[in-house]
DNA sequence: TTGCAACTACGAATACTTTCGTATATATTT
DNA sequence: AAATATATACGAAAGTATTCGTAGTTGCAA
């Protein structure tokens, strides 16, 4: 299994899950094109030279600008993090986490539309096994 | 504000939540009485120092093995690290992060349950707003 | 009262993550 | 062709987290 990737990792992996292959400076472009936080090009390189060696992403080395495609899925990445999380800050219960996600009215009605809708699938989905 | 605590502060804070003021030799036990990982006890005593240092435990000195009490609340913290998570992880969507959070299926028949009896006070809620 | 057990304090080793400087190569512009 | 811009590779500094050894203190038991 690959190692589940740090807090700068999965910065970088997000921009590859919703933009695609990109080259090192295109995803440091997208890094810093948002808030203060300036982060120079070579340690954008650096972590993910590591991360391809790590097999966290994939790169074509074909052109002189390599370019870097996730290698992880997103949902599967998110999954193994959610795994940890909820073992570290809620003693291992989604449940718990869930309640308290929701608990700050932060949700849109539409959200919880949908959240009500995928419960009740749960629920069908249940009666059946 | 407190900084918000590491993983090993956390399991310590979570034993202190669980069971109250504690010396850290009975931490250091519990957190020991798990699996086979096991935690030197000094190691323990110097992040709970530490923790001390930062604020998220209190300590009672008045005896020989001081008495240790977590000094910021479980719900308030795991808030805190909720928020860090579901942008870090989820690219800031709580809805994202419930809908994969039951994704999985684990979640008992009681839960999903009680989950709709948040979301149902929350429509009520927002229907008023 | 001597010696052993348990405690705190603290420095420092280890490990992991993030950051960047510098060397070097390759393309592009003038 | 020379100067300039842009790439990769890589070592290493800096920052943070974790772990533990050792010294010194205090209580207790033989």
């Amino acid at each position: 299994m690959h190692p589940a990737p740090t807090e700068s990792e999965l910065r970088i992996l997000g921009v590859l899950w919703d933009a695609g292959p990109l080259t090192v400076r295109e995803v440091n472009d997208r890094l810093n094109e948002d808030r203060g936080k300036s982060i120079g090009y070579t340690t954008t390189l650096k972590l993910m030279q590591l991360m391809a060696e790590k097999g966290l992403v994939s790169r074509d080395v074909s052109s002189r600008s390599h370019v870097y495609t996730a290698a992880v899925p997103r949902k599967g990445t998110q999954e193994g993090l959610l795994n940890r999380f909820v073992n570290a800050a809620f003693g291992g219960s989604r449940t718990e986490l869930v309640l308290r996600a929701l608990g700050n009215g932060e949700a849109s009605a539409a959200d919880l539309v949908e959240i009500k809708q995928l419960i009740e699938k749960l629920e069908n989905g249940n009666r059946h096994a």
